[in-house]
DNA sequence: ACCAAAAGTTGAACTAGTTCAACTTCCTTT
DNA sequence: AAAGGAAGTTGAACTAGTTCAACTTTTGGT
């Protein structure tokens, strides 16, 4: 199995170049933690307290209706970052739950050493600014195309952008991240079927 | 008519400590520009070549759908940034409308200007940073409210958070802003006033 | 290997929100 | 001040997606 340290510190060169002292620095800046699955990472009414980069493994974050249904937020499998972003930005409460769909390792910074790292040097507060730009770009794409497409188109749109993460996380946790229930995506899935 | 270089800089002392020497150089990257009303500032195919804060005034982003529906993204009026993120961000082609509502002064800051500002100093780094997480936080909660509340629900919600916004927006911007027709916008306001 | 619980399927009844169409009111422009 | 268009309203017919319920299949724990 991979190590860990290395899959972290490429992601970081996908953004800025990196000396020696600053992979030290980034590697002693995280923690390697294994999750089991059905193990929870971040849950609603504790601060968030990491950001979490997933080694290999999947996770998905979901936030619990009134009414009891769950809404699947994001996902994130290899090589993603994943956390309650408004609890750990801003270290209030969190009103999300972060569970691990299967066994994974993660690589986990604190709040605390993320801003030791940024302060430490530019290049750093660089990394994450760019990181946050690009998941609030995201965020607004994935907002259109909720307001602009039906259910079975959202639901083509992701097949075809992620094959892999399709593959990997569970019906009810696809539906509720689409936007739909899981009896309609399971039609959906079913009449396409037949169709070919 | 309040000076519109204060109110730029005000915003960044919101989260950066300044300098007079900084005050000088963000003035000098910013332009001020009047707009008109239903003028455009980004336009589908064109890159957004800029960043806005809206000194005065009100604008609407918005995408066209396949069979020609208009879907609002987002509102920005005083003190509010607004552009095509994607666009702007990655320098590729834009898919949104950005318009203004009423006749608006705005500060507008180019894509190279941003760049030396932030290579200039570290503290502009972490303000552009600050701006970008908050903004992702800020789409996340949206995304949210779509997923978990009904249209009702999520009018009431903007009625209650933003009673500005809903005040300066034509009713059409605001329904397809809250993801819904018109006509049913319209159903949800007049039966609301007739049961008080 | 077995059993209980969780996940997924299918069909029928239902409903929140859309669509269409006709109308009224409010802005702009001249 | 008038005219034409854009914005908003209302009701009736419709539909995409939900809800409910009964069932089958898969998964995980002992």
């Amino acid at each position: 199995m991979a190590n860990s340290i290395p899959s972290v510190i490429d992601f970081f060169e996908k953004f800025i170049a990196l000396t020696e002292e600053d992979r030290v620095k980034i590697t002693s800046s995280f923690k390697e933690v294994k999750v089991k699955k059905r193990q929870f990472i971040v849950q609603p009414n504790f601060v968030a307290t990491h950001r979490n980069y997933v080694v290999h493994g999947a996770f998905r974050s979901y936030v619990v209706a009134d009414e009891g249904q769950e809404h699947t937020i994001a996902f994130a499998i290899d090589d993603w970052w994943i956390t309650d972003y408004n609890s750990y930005i801003f270290q209030k409460p969190a009103t999300m739950f972060v569970v691990a769909l299967e066994d994974s390792t993660i690589m986990q910074i604190d709040y605390e050493k993320e801003k030791e790292l940024k302060a430490s040097h530019q290049k750093f507060e660089t990394f994450f600014r760019t990181i946050a730009e690009r998941g609030l770009a995201f965020y607004q794409r994935r907002l259109i195309s909720n307001l602009t497409q039906t259910a079975e188109e959202r639901y083509n749109e992701f097949e075809s952008k992620y094959p892999l993460v399709s593959q990997r996380v569970p019906q009810y946790a696809l539906a509720s991240f689409l936007g739909m229930t899981t009896e309609y995506l399971s039609k959906l899935r079913n009449h396409r079927a037949k169709k070919k």
